[in-house]
DNA sequence: GTCTATATCCGGATAGAC
DNA sequence: GTCTATCCGGATATAGAC
């Protein structure tokens, strides 16, 4: 971040480049946008657009960090609010839904460059990794000091839970119930398994299931 | 099918192709791969190979097609032979994971497009529903008679393991451990984990985990 | 530093001639 | 069935206006 709060014409194109891109994706699909639409429609030339966002990659980018601040948002009452674990997951993770009920069409297009590690906009990818550390915190915030999760095992759960809201995030887009009505019952459905099975991983499997996780090692703290 | 067996220039033009094709995206990757490279090492026009494969994403089905015919010649000897449930299922992973050791490249590559329901190269597509009918299969012939497992649970077992398979297999390809040895241990590590989390779900939680796969109905007979 | 205009490259895809 | 020519859109480059 630079000293500067805000300049008055610059950042503005950004934020109304940014905003128009999203419309045109919402309405036409991330493929079904061209960088020249997004020009036209802002009012400037394709040069313009390429100068603020040097790559259609790069209005993902923008557009993952967006919803990332109106998903803390969106939760930060509830997890206040909800004394317990089961309640503050649930509500977690129907706000996530709520928010990105719009974009399904967008998401699925983005989903397509979304897996590969190496690929920029991937939710793995060195660039996403300040974004995801605050979607995992998000769940760090949602387990909270609850006891059923013992205390050194809580960064972990909240990552395995981010898993888990990816493979939901996965179904969600591709949902073709009314309203997602089927991803509605998986997610309360998987959130109770996995609140049910909280207690019996801090018995005997507790440590097998850490060791795996943590030799997996998907979440090594970011270079 | 057509009922002709093969037409000697025709078909031939058609396997070199595809064979050419996957040889360079071997080397250089799906997108560093051009329809213009697949021709010319072909000794073809680009309208040519166009003529054979409408899209580049239709050499990825034919892909499909052909690692699922390998993958299942490999795996049948191993579930004829082995005994018991845990070995059987490791031994179908681990020769998937054998057979596309040389292929992450590719496969991340192709990821990208996989996941999205209405992408025809999605796992989850309708024109992969007949390679995705049998690689689930595989795993209903690894599960057999095992007792620890009801005849009415199988073909939901195997479902569920085949999405088990497809997590692996995007950490897979995204492993960066020599000889992605964390992905064997992965595979191992929750194989065990399945196989002794079975016999509790005979147990209270069955229905519920039943109930809740059947109702996401993910793999809903093909239309 | 912000932007226009234009020309150009590249690669997936298609049309139509032979 | 195969070829050449062409279109389209993402991306880059450049020269210059303010």
């Amino acid at each position: 971040m630079t000293t500067r709060k805000r300049r008055p014409s610059g950042e503005a194109s950004r934020e109304h480049i940014l905003s128009i891109a999203l419309g045109l994706f919402r309405e036409k699909g991330f493929d079904g946008t061209t960088m020249r639409d997004i020009a036209a429609a802002a009012g400037l030339s394709l040069g313009a657009a390429y100068y603020w966002f040097p790559s259609k990659e790069a209005l993902v980018l923008a557009y993952y960090a967006r919803q990332q601040d109106a998903h803390a948002a969106a939760s930060r009452e509830a997890l206040e609010r909800l004394p317990d674990l089961r309640s503050r997951l649930g509500a977690v993770m129907h706000a996530k839904l709520d928010m990105l009920k719009e974009d399904r069409k967008l998401l699925r297009a983005i989903l397509r460059s979304t897996l590969g590690a190496d690929e920029p906009t991937s939710v793995f990818s060195a660039e996403t990794s300040e974004v995801r550390g605050q979607a995992i915190a998000i769940f760090l915030d949602a387990i909270g000091k609850d006891e059923s999760v013992p205390e050194d095992a809580r960064p972990l759960f909240a990552q395995a839970l981010w898993t888990l809201h990816l493979g939901l995030l996965l179904y969600f887009v591709n949902d073709t119930s009314e309203d997602q009505t089927k991803t509605r019952a998986l997610v309360d459905g998987s959130l109770d398994l996995v609140c049910n099975l909280a207690p019996p991983m801090l018995g005997p499997m507790r440590a097998e299931i850490t060791a795996l996780l943590q030799n997996a090692g998907l979440f090594a703290a970011k270079k």
